[in-house]
DNA sequence: TGATAATCGAGACGGTACGTCGCGTCTTCAG
DNA sequence: CTGAAGACGCGACGTACCGTCTCGATTATCA
């Protein structure tokens, strides 16, 4: 996200502090009452400081999102097809209900409005997207998923209903959400 | 979404005009870049006559939402499921991909940050999965339906994949998609 | 300086506490860190307020020097010219050394980069010095002046000593002050 | 101004650059305009070479205008106390008008609103008015001026009007403007 | 058929946050 | 180991909208 990919004068204690008060301010407060201003006077930062490295706040929140991802395992593949969706879709449901989930739906807030969030959402999304696809295409070469399946309609069958009762209507879910979607989608609703 | 639903000293004429300008300035910059000054000012009103009515500019774009939803026959029930179901998601696709499309986006945006948009949006929500989950709930009765399948769920399986990919993904969609997805979620991803 | 000459809309209140509090930052900490917003909070007033109505600091301290000047009376004319001119300059000198000075100090300088200051000044400045002038040319028609003077000089003869030790020497001047200048140069520096 | 006046480590070379630069952005910009950085940026200089050596941009200009002042010669003397004055304030008056008359009028602005610029416009300006003094003092022993004139009083005589029609007024000034002052002065406003 | 009171358009008001500029200090690294 | 380059914390700038508040000027009932 910084224009200039590793300017060796910079202070990477300000980074971290801006990072983490950005992220922290969005899960407090959320997404619309986090300002710039409010993030530099947290991190004990200029706001210039902030506007020399991130073009806009959802600029700051996806290099905190990047962070985190980069600092987590790739998609698991144990060779079970159903328990690796579960495990991962149960970490993405828990992790939905943290902090992080307050950043994630600033960004996907922002993604709708501002070009740079849009793109950034977007990179980090399909990357997502992709390793899910990678091991559907391997589930599906080991007879686990129908041949003729499309992925990225797999995909967002998969994590289409977690998003839909998380984002838009903000309900509670049970732990074992994901298991009954899974379970549901790969028998088929007509049974 | 108005204060007093029917005051007699009402001018019909700005009202409409306020809503037409609202949706059309969503549909045209934007969520974020309508402003309610804006609206006014294309609405040929004072901002006052807005303020008065409506609490926020998101309360304009979900009474106007609420208007084409009441000019909507409900859910489709030819006694076919799949069919009643392609019929009414195909329909909601869409009307994603036009200038409803965008009003609806802004709200949901809003919803995330706002308690009237929240409430709001919810209310628009629910009612529709409320009418989606009694014609599945007869389907369910005529055998169409796994016995066991929960509803709200079986409603996220349904519309999760479309949201996922015109809100999160923004992908163009194949007129085709939902019946597709149908296929897949009926018969099950497995095969 | 209003842009508009009187707008009915405008709140007389908030105008005579933007002067005020102009003025008065003015006088207690000196032109320089009398800032736009310092006026504001001070006034109890919103910046665009100020905005609004003035182009900058400067001309809302020219509004509050020419209402000032407005309330004043004009050049006195007794019929004696040397009487006359330290009854006003006298004046002037006292006014120096109050809150005005500090106001007047600070258009001064303010016209030294500012256009709109350097207009306003130099209206204020020239009108005074027409003032001076029109009882100086009676006073030539009485024969009290020199027949050839250049009334234009005449008029920085007076007033330039004043301004050389109050502005540039500051340096405290004793009451009697332009009552000597004015002997000096009436009767000549060498007598 | 520096304050270190001889640091053997010292770059002679930025010096020069920086004080040239400062003087040549304040002709051509004006004062206001004047940054440090912009000096900074001209002389090919960092900005910590500027704050090393001087407190604040008027510290640069002040230097420069003393290093012109040590360049010039005294107070003439050649026995005719208006001829003497004529040369000396008509070489004022052309400084005024060229480069060197942004600079000092710079300068007078600062002197205005910081403790280091007033300081540094006092010691030029009373210096000046010294020499001035100490000229008038051998003249008044000669009987070319009167016993008892106050010769701060005659100082400011001479060069008020000056100041007051270049730095107020900012008029055009003849290259006759002060024999016609003196002419006044010293045969006085009554004739 | 006025009086009268709510609503209208317009837009000024006190605010908050924006993104930018320059300050004077601090840090890095090339010559 | 100096000095250019420039990042840093900071404070003020002038702007955009917010949601509230006055203004007359309609305008639609009721006396």
């Amino acid at each position: 996200m910084s224009r200039q990919p590793t300017s060796n004068r910079r202070s990477e204690q300000s980074r971290q502090a801006i990072l983490t008060a950005a992220a922290g301010l969005c899960a407090e407060v959320g997404y619309a009452a986090t300002t710039v201003e409010g993030i530099a006077a947290r991190a004990g930062v200029g706001k210039q400081t902030i506007y020399r490295w991130w073009p806009s706040k959802a600029a700051v929140l996806l290099e905190h999102m990047e962070r985190v991802r980069e600092a987590q395992a790739g998609f698991p593949d144990t060779g079970d097809l159903r328990a690796d969706l579960l495990a991962q879709t149960s970490a993405v449901q828990a992790l939905f209900g943290g902090d992080l989930g307050a950043v994630w739906r600033g960004l996907l807030i922002a993604a709708q409005s501002e070009d740079v969030a849009a793109a950034g959402v977007r990179a980090l999304l399909e990357q997502a997207i992709s390793d899910a696809k990678e091991r559907l295409a391997r589930a599906r070469e080991a007879g686990e998923l129908r041949p003729d399946a499309d992925l990225d309609m797999a995909v967002e069958i998969i994590y289409g209903p977690l998003y839909h009762a998380w984002l838009l209507r903000a309900r509670p879910l049970p732990e074992a959400y994901m298991k009954e979607v899974l379970a549901l989608v790969f028998e088929g609703l007509a049974g």
